[in-house]
DNA sequence: GACGTTTTGGAATACTCATTCCGAAATAAA
DNA sequence: TTTATTTCGGAATGAGTATTCCAAAACGTC
């Protein structure tokens, strides 16, 4: 009981000794990098610096730390992707730098660890409706910022018209997805590039 | 021993009671469904329909038994793709075909167990050497057979020359690697369409 | 400084994991 | 049928798993 009856005055205890925040960046690496079924308790207590009882009071238990870690991780990624998109100057430069940019964080990558939220969706969103759920938000939402810069470009007559906005928001984002497979085992930037190229000159 | 010296005759046993391919068959099912770390060794006894110590007799231990499940899926794979191609009309008609029967594929499969190429990709490629060459060998010939395709295509006219072979190679691979991710949450056949046309119109 | 509360580290628990082992059953040739 | 050999089923092993528990340290308020 915090509170004391009568003069109602809190009586506060020990404060925690880390950022709750700062644990969850950690553990976004861990299990992007190992996966959720590759990642033991153990490797989390020895790479987030705390406690395995501060673990399970903060953050309840395993599954819970890493629907945690994947939303923080998605909700992150949506907002870089929604201001790269705002600030570039055009629709097709904001895919031209999107694509750009995925690739040397991809390659840049000694981990090789790809993108977390689709290592999220092959290891668990078939078994896991938790997951899924996350998952096809993002999906959603990377869709929707596509296509609506799509729609712009293509009223501004800066992308063509022979294919609908949402046919080529969904091929794009199709494209990263696949960067991001092979990101896995490929660093050859040559290799990436041709894929970027081709898939640019389809907004012609 | 099973040979007798001097008059060297043979002394048989007992013969297995399973057809090794067909127990492996079972076991491609099994971990193209929940990974190697999510597939435990009693998943496989119930699932194989052989005891634990005809599995350890015959495939050594769990990771050798993934990566023979994992080549043979590949060669599977890698012939398959081959004969469509063979058998197709043209270069265009065979890329069609391929995009098309994977979808019909992905999305008949009610387990989504997207390819188990991807999943292994995903889930170890760069942990496990043994798994990255499986993966890299199938890559590569994966490329291969589309730019031994495309480049025919592009000598009889019927794919445009303005990209270079190679890179519409890398280029549909990577549609393909895209597709076989989404398979993974999403079941709508509209979503894989809008993609399979966006992709062909690149060849025009 | 003392009190009441929370955090913390690490031992303890209960379970699942991959792998090994062993005795009994099976089989082909002698 | 006997013999030599292998397969087979299931128990046994030992390491690793997620989670719980507890006593001691830490801290804000009194």
């Amino acid at each position: 009981m915090p509170f004391k009856t009568g003069r109602a005055f809190l009586i506060m205890a020990r404060t925690k000794d880390f950022d709750e925040e700062e644990v969850l960046r950690k553990a976004i690496c861990i299990f992007w990098n190992k996966g959720y079924n590759g990642t033991s308790m153990q490797d989390l207590v020895d790479g987030l610096g705390i406690s395995r009882s501060s673990m399970y009071d903060t953050f309840t238990d395993k599954h819970t730390l890493y629907v945690k870690s994947l939303e923080r991780y998605q909700k992150a990624a949506d907002e870089q992707v929604c201001n790269l998109i705002k600030s570039a100057p055009g629709a097709k430069a904001a895919i031209k730098r999107l694509l750009e940019l995925t690739v040397n964080d991809l390659i840049g990558d000694d981990q090789q660890k790809g993108c977390f939220m689709v290592n999220a969706e092959i290891e668990l969103a078939s078994h896991d409706d938790c997951v899924k759920d996350v998952i096809c938000r993002s999906v959603q939402q990377m869709e929707e910022a596509f296509y609506m810069a799509i729609v712009k470009g293509q009223q501004s007559g800066e992308i063509q018209t022979r294919q609908d906005a949402r046919a080529l928001a969904r091929f794009i984002s199709n494209t990263i997805k696949g960067l991001q497979v092979s990101a896995k085992s490929i660093k050859e930037r040559a290799f990436f590039d041709d894929i970027i190229k081709t898939t640019l000159s389809v907004l012609d």
